[in-house]
DNA sequence: GATGAATGAGCGTTCATTCAT
DNA sequence: AATGAATGAACGCTCATTCAT
């Protein structure tokens, strides 16, 4: 539940008093945070977001050195209850095609809450460093995949793997803009995503 | 050849003279806009883009009211660019796959000044103004598709354009990061798409 | 009639076709001028001006090459009116008092234009300058008045005639402001003049 | 001896904290922005103001909200200290001569301060707001005078203060040039005013 | 020679970030 | 440790002045 806190990221000022009372007065900036954004966009100002958390600046930047590190933090958090989903889908347990499926299932029902890693798309340090908690059981399971020869081999697996997320990326963006439902956005992603990457596939030509 | 000219967007003031000239001059400002937006990523001021124009930042704002409007107008300039290479690319002179690999590549290759709309990804609007533009050509040869029975009927082509710009963005960015050539760019992107969206495709199950 | 024209001041771009004609515009543009600067104050813009004047900004400048020549041109329209009023007045005919209230009246009568002068109290350079045309005259009756044993000689004539000024640019003022007729101040002025700088005053104490 | 203070006019923006400790770094800024102005004329921008206070010029408008709000309040500060001079003086207890050369001599010394408002006599709102101050003594010791039939009775009293401060403004505006000591100006103005106001005078013819 | 455009400087503002209390 | 104030940089704008046509 604790959201980045005591963290190999952040822990720049506020060292002191109990961790616990820190790590909750961050995950309620982060909430905060995570609404206004949703709300403003990136638009919205450190002011912003300071008062609708409640505290002062000044705090704020106590918690978090700089705006992009508060982004950081709500990406980290945003994919930190992403990773758990994807572990609690025991996606080893079952073929690559199931797990696959039910994968793209997950993340999308948590969609909403990825909203704000729209964001930083772009801030690409964050591809890197945080999405390696929710890449590596999805570049898992494509290695599995391509291990067993169910995708195909002429595609490195990376690149397999960037092309399923610009798939559920894009996608997904459908169920946020309310034009599709989460079933109809996971079955369309798995479908193209499997038939694309089936081993089975022959380029056009 | 000319970029954003006399269209419905600028022309705020300086609208005399010579519409040409207006338009070269704006057009070198986008250019330079664009080199230095792609090197120092959306931080770049106004100051330093009027200094890469080598205009003084009155001019700038001469020309584009503001900020925003300029880098609509650079995703204007962009757009339009890849929509010539779009229509040279005789898209409906060919069958559907080979249609969807010329294209392809040719988005690719053009891609580099394609990075400036990354920076727009999310004011939205453009996606529906000015992408119109872009979106026309291929909604088509999606459409063709779709009728002449080579792509899958039980997405709706919308849904198929989108997990296909989907792919397109993601991959394409690989070649931004220099982590791909275009051709192995384009292959992926047209195989994977043509893989999942065609009839033979079968869902994971 | 003529304004200002080919003196020493300006002459700086506009030499060409007929001195009438230029002479002419200019003086259209300083009436023009006058008039926007008397009813907007000193905020009144280059533009303003221009366009009351019905020429292009950049025309202005032909004429005047800056705003504050443009000032000093209208200050010395005003003092070459006033000048002539007082050349009129004959000063040197009468007895001192009675040309002093001879001058004060054709002043404080002419006062409507020296309305723009205001602007221009604090650059000093026109009080050396310009006003010397003005002064001259002034600084001679002052003269005179002490020579003939009128005036007060504790007092350097240079500061009798500055309290002059004084007190007919702060008197002058209330008719400006409607709070006095022409007459009664001119009769102020004369006579709390004459009787401060006369030969009989014996300071307090 | 602080100078403007929780007055009415500023407050706008940075008013928790201690009053005390804003009022203070106000003044500072009014003290600096005095010399600035008093050296450079109207001309000083608000950069070289804020460099001069030693501060930021968003600190500057945090505490004045644009230009004209400082100068006015500089001339609030530098009434506000005449005022003060002038409540010193005593100006009740003494006859209206001695009042009149007391007060005359105060106002000239603290002439250098009172440069400032040069630039401002324009705007005429300080004169009816803010020179209330500084005017109801001089208006009363005026009045006063007339009362006691030292001033002539021709005039009305408000028309000899206009006289007065003419005068005033006139030969005090010769000690900043340098080219007159506090005494002897003082000493002019007085005996000229007193001269022209006393019932004595008889205007010339 | 008159014009539109360009320039540079300043204004007033917002905002991320830092400092002093 | 939390706060208000300070800072610096940029934005969008206006305007006097200059340039090129």
């Amino acid at each position: 539940m604790l959201v980045k806190a005591r963290g190999e990221v952040v822990r720049c000022r506020a060292m002191t008093r109990s961790p616990a009372l820190r790590d909750h007065i961050a995950a309620g900036i982060l909430d905060s945070a995570a609404s206004v954004l949703a709300e403003r966009g990136e638009s919205a100002s450190m002011a912003d977001i300071a008062e609708a958390a409640g505290v002062a600046r000044a705090t704020l930047y106590r918690y978090f050195p700089n705006r992009d590190a508060l982004l950081r933090a709500m990406a980290e958090a945003a994919l930190t209850d992403l990773a758990e989903r994807v572990a609690d889908a025991k996606l080893d347990a079952v073929p690559v095609e199931e797990a696959l499926a039910r994968l793209t299932r997950a993340l999308v029902a948590a969609t909403s809450r990825y909203r704000a890693l729209q964001l930083l798309e772009k801030s690409s340090e964050q591809h890197d460093l945080a999405e390696a908690r929710l890449a590596g059981p999805l570049q898992a399971l494509v290695e599995r995949g391509v291990e067993q020869g169910v995708f195909r081999t002429d595609l490195p697996a990376e690149l397999l793997l960037v092309a399923y997320l610009g798939l559920f990326q894009s996608v997904a963006g459908q169920v946020f803009a309310g034009r599709l439902g989460v079933e109809e956005a996971s079955a369309a992603i798995t479908t193209v995503f499997l038939g694309g990457a089936r081993t089975a596939a022959r380029p056009g030509g």
